[in-house]
DNA sequence: TGTACATCAGTGAACGCGCGTTCACTGATGTAC
DNA sequence: TGTACATCAGTGAACGCGCGTTCACTGATGTAC
């Protein structure tokens, strides 16, 4: 190993002290994240964090990334321990792991899918991460239409214009598949967001005890919507 | 009119003033509201708000119950001019003006149901107002079940704890109807704030473009998986 | 009707903090010859 | 193998801001007699 290379690990070691401190941290501030508490915890003097990364909201996009790719990890990799064909597991699989990586990462969670920040604008690089929950359910939704278990409509028509619009993203994300069968599959996608978020940011409080127990049900409601057989 | 009741008239109107002004900083800010902005636009002295809010977190939570209040006497007063006999009607202009008013009011929208700010703690107070929307479905869901076009159980069955966890909060919201029933109206709740929220927050970006004709649809769909006829 | 007193809104200075970012610098480590 | 130079991480001071909250005060307006 040449000492540059030693150098360029030493570094990306550093980057990842960071980000882990600055995750602490959001706990803290939320997303008004201050850049001298990271450096404080990190027994370090502010400016020094500027050999890392060039201003706060950089810090913030790398953040908004990592949480993107972590919680679309969580869900591919307990969604690819189900047998290919019992769809419902596959989906069921990827709601829990949605709902556990945000339930042990509340802060990253809100991060990406609270409140925007304000005065932050998401560069390009946040666009590509974001995508993997909605491909994975995009790929559920694929299997199920190419072995004839998920029929083109069902339920509600999908209008002509909402096809029309979803003609696009249908085609990278369920290649094959119908529009108006991917729209079901964004509604389900939407209900399990929705459901997360309003348990973590506290409108069921007082209202549900067994918090499992009620999104596991949400989510087989939605997947009925989605036609996926129980 | 007594001198008492005059001045009593311009110290709400001065509230009204300040509350308004502190919404329009809720657009750059955030929650991360600034009282001394607030006064600044007022042309006060920050330490003149202290006649009207305790302090800066007795001020967000006016703003916070005041938001719960509009976005709740928009779904009822748009659900209210429909046919009481026409159920789906009733809930899609309940939808349509929650949506409506998020749109509106973004940064309002964002106070109560994006993410927590940070270190504010939420008084009693705002759990009244925070209950209209869900009681307004409700309403829905309880003269469905009255008239007989809402069963009892649809779809997928509710688990026994489910319903024991509800059976309080569906006797306050929709009294004499079945938890069961009531649990598929929470999930048109869920529904309907997780599209809101996704539009809102930028999910949709580069996905859908008739955003109205796209949320219609998903509502049509969460008003099917409750059982309101189309 | 006139006067003494109380109430209350708003001021301005101060306390004791916090922040992001820049800049010239030190000193250690690596590279090229 | 040894030396001159380049690279780079981290320092510390400074710039120019911001903030919530307290406190003694002024002066206008209302109340009680």
């Amino acid at each position: 190993m040449t000492a540059a290379s030693i150098r360029a690990r030493v570094r990306a070691e550093m980057i990842e002290e960071i980000k882990a401190a600055a995750r602490r941290h959001l706990a803290v501030d939320g997303a008004n994240l201050s850049l001298r508490a990271v450096a404080r915890e990190l027994g370090m003097v502010s400016s020094a964090l500027y050999r890392y990364f060039a201003s706060r909201d950089d810090l913030l996009t790398a953040l908004i990334v990592d949480a993107y790719d972590a919680v679309g990890a969580a869900a591919e990799r307990a969604e690819a321990e189900v047998d290919r064909d019992d769809l419902l597991g596959r989906w069921l699989a990827a709601c829990h792991a949605v709902r556990d990586w945000a339930l042990a990462n509340p802060h990253e969670y809100a991060l990406i899918f609270g409140s925007p920040v304000p005065g932050y604008r998401a560069p390009q690089d946040t666009i590509v991460p974001a995508t993997r929950v909605p491909l994975l359910i995009g790929a559920i939704v694929r299997d199920g239409y190419a072995s004839g278990r998920l029929a083109a409509e069902q339920g509600e028509p999908v209008p002509a214009g909402v096809r029309a619009d979803l003609a696009d993203v249908t085609e990278q994300a369920a290649p094959g598949a119908p529009p108006s069968l991917f729209a079901r599959g964004m509604g389900a996608w939407t209900l399990l967001f929705g459901a997360v978020s309003f348990e973590l940011f506290g409108q069921l409080n007082n209202v549900v005890d067994d918090r499992r127990a009620y999104f596991e049900y949400q989510m087989r409601a939605a997947a009925g919507m989605v036609g996926l057989a129980g």
